[in-house]
DNA sequence: ACGGTGATGTCATCCACTGACATCACCGTA
DNA sequence: TACGGTGATGTCAGTGGATGACATCACCGT
């Protein structure tokens, strides 16, 4: 046993969201949610970067899963069933029991300009880092930025089904049926 | 004569240009930027929501010419032709004159990520303004959110190579040459 | 002459965030 | 067993962004 209490970052996140969600995220100061997870508010700052990245800091492993799927894929594989690829292994990090989850962070950063900012920061990262891993599979540009754009978007509006109220179906059919519709649209 | 200097705003905005341009984002301070505009800390905070926004206020005038010319195009005119009437009613705004402008703005902007997380919010307020004024013009979604995404994402190009070092086509003429290779991908 | 208005100043305060330094359980090693 | 290094945390002081409350006073219309 630890001279603390194991896994500071973890009860923070919890602590975090759980008085975000009581009384919204401005009203809420880091000292609250620090003391909440039994540490100096110090100690947060040194966890997330800042107090909007304790809703974040998931991302990294999302963008790993993403650009590994790029990596990792038939090197003779078509852009779109790359995409599709990528698109799956994302999907891995969304099973049914961190639905409500996402819906709780999800209501928490749409009551929020500051956090819907870093949200869209958080997407454009991802799509260079996307772009970068089709760069390097050999493919050029536009076409390199116009399949990472297009897994993000489609990530990104499965994503958003997947959080609404009364969505019931998995986020792996939701990937697949935008994924159908964008195909339709820009067949069209 | 006013009691104070008039168009405290602009004198706000330039000194704190000018002081970004010379010491960074970061190390200027609002109460430096003040005191340059001969105003108290509190004015700026008047003038402007937060620090940021300094750099930004223009947005809302350009969201104002792109959605005024949505909203004044021929009723019958096609979604395309609509996006082409909005991109010229935007490059209004940036004659050459104003170039050196936004080029210094650029660099402050792509120095500091908060400011691109600014930038972004501001593209995508942009965005969703564009997709309500195509769905007034009876456009359905998929349909609107498209031609807004199109005329944003077509304007956010031609402005990043119309302050790119070297570039010397005006913006009109980057505008046309940007949406003639999305015309040809999309064909494509 | 006079009262209303609006832009500004003044002051106090909150809170996000940072740097510097101290603490001390744990772990490997002599 | 003793001992020195390491890393996560605590403590403390300070900076700077941001906001609320109230005062000031040139200007303007009546």
């Amino acid at each position: 046993m630890g001279r603390w209490e194991p896994d500071a970052q973890n009860r923070l996140r919890e602590a975090a969201l759980s008085l975000f969600a009581d009384g919204g995220y401005e009203r809420t100061t880091v000292a609250e949610i620090a003391r909440a997870a039994g540490v100096t508010e110090r100690t947060f700052f040194r966890h997330f970067a800042d107090k909007r990245e304790v809703l974040f800091d998931g991302q990294a492993r999302l963008q790993d899963a993403f650009v590994g799927a790029v990596t990792g894929a038939d090197h003779d594989a078509a852009p779109l069933a790359v995409v599709a690829a990528a698109l799956d292994a994302a999907a891995a990090h969304f099973p049914p029991e961190r639905r409500e989850f996402s819906r709780q962070r999800g209501r928490i950063i749409a009551a929020n300009p500051g956090l819907q900012e870093r949200e869209l920061l958080k997407l454009a990262t991802l799509t260079d880092a996307m772009t970068e891993a089709f760069r390097r599979r050999g493919l050029a540009e536009p076409a390199a930025s116009l399949s990472a754009h297009t897994a993000v978007v489609t990530f990104h509006v499965a994503f958003t089904q997947w959080t609404a109220p009364d969505e019931q179906r998995s986020f792996v059919d939701l990937c697949r049926s935008a994924t159908q519709e964008l195909r339709a649209l820009t067949a069209g």
